[in-house]
DNA sequence: CGTGCGATTATCT
DNA sequence: GATAATCGCACGC
C-alpha cells in the first residue's frame, strides 16, 4: 500500500514542502512518476512567483487552499504544474521540474514522442517542467484540481520503500526565474536530488532580445 | 560534448 | 506590443 499526502502536507510553509516532495510520487493517467527537481515560489514574497503582483484570472487558484494544482501555458507551447501550499492567501506553491517514470513508461514515451522525429530516452521521459507536464498529460483540464480528495485523479503518494529520497537533498538558484532580477542566487529554491539523471540541466534565464 | 536560436501564444502592461 | 518558471534541434568543436 502508499499513503496519499493529505492537505497537512501541503499546508505547511512551501520551503518545507518543496524538500519534502523529492522522492515522493505523482500519478495520473497511468502513469507515476517520482518526483527527483522542484522549485518553491513563495507568492506575493517572491518576485520570482506569477502570484507576487497579485491575483488574476491565471494565477486565483493559488491564492486558495493548498493541495490544488495551479498549470500555466509557457513559452507558447508547453504546460508546466504547480501544487498549492502553505496557508490560504499566501499563494505559494512548488513547481514540478523532474521525475523518473516509475510505472507506465510506454504511455508516457509514446506521449512525449507525439509531434517528435528523434525517440526519447528513459532519462528525458519527465526532465524538465515541460516534458513532465507531458508525461502526465497534465495541463488545462487539471487546473485546480484538488490532489488530495479520495477520489483523485491526480494523487501524490508516499512510495512504500523506504529508501524515499534515494540520492542527497541538494539545494541551489532557480531555473530560468527572470523575476530574480539575473540573482537567481537570491532565492536558492530549487531542490534536486544529486545523482538523478532526470534533473533537468540548469540553465539561467534567457535574455530576449527584442528586435 | 556544449552552446545558440527559433518556435508559438496566453497573459499582462 | 512585449514578455515568458521551455524545449528540441542544428551546428561547431
Amino acid at each position: 500500500m502508499t499513503e496519499q499526502l493529505d492537505r497537512a502536507f501541503f499546508a505547511r510553509p512551501v520551503l518545507e514542502v518543496a524538500p519534502a516532495l523529492l522522492g515522493m510520487v505523482v500519478e495520473h493517467g497511468g502513469v507515476a512518476i517520482r518526483l527527483t527537481e522542484v522549485e518553491a515560489y513563495a507568492g506575493s514574497e517572491d518576485p520570482g512567483s506569477h502570484a507576487f503582483r497579485g491575483p488574476t484570472p491565471r494565477n486565483q487558484v493559488m491564492f486558495g487552499p493548498a493541495g490544488h494544482l495551479y498549470c500555466y501555458f509557457s513559452y507558447g507551447m508547453h504546460w508546466a504544474t504547480n501544487v498549492v501550499t502553505g496557508h490560504e492567501g499566501s499563494a505559494c506553491a512548488v513547481l514540478l521540474r523532474g521525475g523518473e517514470v516509475v510505472r507506465g513508461v510506454e504511455v508516457a514515451r509514446e506521449r512525449r514522442e507525439r509531434g517528435r522525429r528523434r525517440p526519447v530516452t528513459a532519462r528525458d521521459l519527465a526532465r524538465g517542467p515541460g516534458n513532465l507536464a507531458r508525461a502526465l498529460e497534465l495541463g488545462q483540464e487539471q487546473y485546480g484540481a484538488d490532489v488530495c480528495a479520495v477520489d483523485a485523479a491526480i494523487r501524490f503518494v508516499r512510495p512504500q520503500s523506504h529508501k524515499i529520497p534515494g540520492g542527497r537533498r541538494r539545494q541551489g538558484p532557480r531555473v530560468g526565474v527572470s523575476g530574480d532580477g539575473g540573482s537567481a542566487e537570491a532565492f536558492p529554491w530549487r531542490f534536486w536530488l544529486e545523482d538523478e539523471p532526470s534533473v533537468s540541466a540548469y540553465r539561467p534565464a534567457t535574455r530576449r532580445l527584442s528586435r
